[in-house]
DNA sequence: AACCGGGCCAACCGCACCCAG
DNA sequence: ACTGGGTGCGGTTGGCCCGGT
């Protein structure tokens, strides 16, 4: 009968794998109060996990509307290529393309296509060999190369960076590109709680992140930078989807797209692999420029 | 059938930032 | 102006599962 909580009490913290029951109890608590408040969860002794692993929890899987156990499909596999081209490895950015998936979704999506890569480099024939144990490869890693062609929201070099991430519009056709959209699931309860500033309303939480300002030049500046067309060709996003024209990466009729919609750079298509020249042209190195990729709006 | 390696995923950790007191 | 708590984010790790040998 003891409701008060103990320094000690409190002191245990539950790690591990999370159980129904406490998914029920931290499901309850974010009914009640809104996606907030974690740490007062293990205060009020509701449950011995630390807010942060409350929050991680929701967030990454009782979250409402989320994808779990679904894989990415083609086209959010080229979101993800893309904006991480765009924003480096922002996942919680990139997350929020991605309608029903997480950061922590893109962020391993990302590290398994990073190993699936490395392994692909490190068993790819040095650049002498010809190309036909290459395709063995390739075929072995369908998600790195067979993505359908992807029009990425153009960040264009404006200064307005909030407008020029806020126009999802040039993403994808299908859908919206906020988190908000996410918490409109539950409908909002008593608020028990600590009375934020205002309505602890599910749909305020994560309120629109402001947008991500632009990267200080686009894509296409990137990859001169780089200067190793290899690079894009292998993460499949080179600043325009153009760059992955392999006819045996993409059915002809899908690569011009183009979406045209978000008013792109045509003359980015500058650089186009030949096909039978793509594995010849891995540098072994390759992963050298990989690894330290900064997100654009540190370069 | 057993073993092994790779892929995937959930969760933790540490750091950075924000904000209220 | 400073400090501490809360929160968000990115990196990392460990375990499970599955397919290949």
């Amino acid at each position: 009968m003891e409701t008060r909580r103990t320094s000690d009490e409190l002191g245990e913290i539950k790690k591990g794998p999370w159980k129904t029951e406490e998914d029920e109890v931290l499901i309850k608590h974010v009914k009640k109060c809104g996606a907030r408040d974690w740490s007062s969860i293990r205060s009020k002794g509701l449950l011995q996990r630390t807010g942060k692993s409350c929050r991680l929890r929701w967030v990454n899987k009782l979250r409402p509307n989320l994808k779990n156990g679904v894989k990415f499909s083609a086209e959010e596999e080229r979101i993800v290529i893309e904006l991480q081209g765009q924003f480096g490895n922002k996942w919680a950015r990139i997350a929020t393309f991605l309608p029903g998936r997480t950061d922590n979704d893109v962020k391993n999506f990302w590290s398994s296509r990073q190993k699936r890569l490395a392994r692909v480099l490190q068993s790819s024939p040095p650049p002498s060999q010809p190309p036909q144990k290459s395709q063995k490869t390739l075929r072995e890693s369908p998600a790195i190369h067979k993505v359908p062609p992807f029009e990425a929201p153009k960040l264009s070099s404006s200064t307005d960076g909030e407008s020029s991430v806020t126009s999802p519009k040039t993403l994808s056709s299908s859908s919206s590109y906020w988190y908000q959209f996410e918490y409109t699931a539950f409908p909002k309860e008593e608020n028990s709680c600590n009375q934020p500033p205002h309505p602890p309303s599910l749909q305020d939480f994560h309120h629109v992140p402001p947008p991500p300002p632009p990267p200080p030049f686009d894509t296409q500046d990137i990859f001169n930078q780089l200067a190793d067309p290899n690079f894009y060709a292998v993460f499949g996003q080179g600043g325009t989807s153009d760059m992955l024209n392999f006819p045996y990466v993409l059915p002809g009729g899908d690569q011009g797209e183009s979406g045209g919609s978000c008013g792109r750079d045509e003359s980015n298509d500058a650089v186009i692999m030949e096909p039978n020249t793509f594995m010849d042209d891995f540098p072994m190195d390759m992963f050298d420029q990989i690894e330290p990729l900064p997100s654009p709006s540190e370069w």
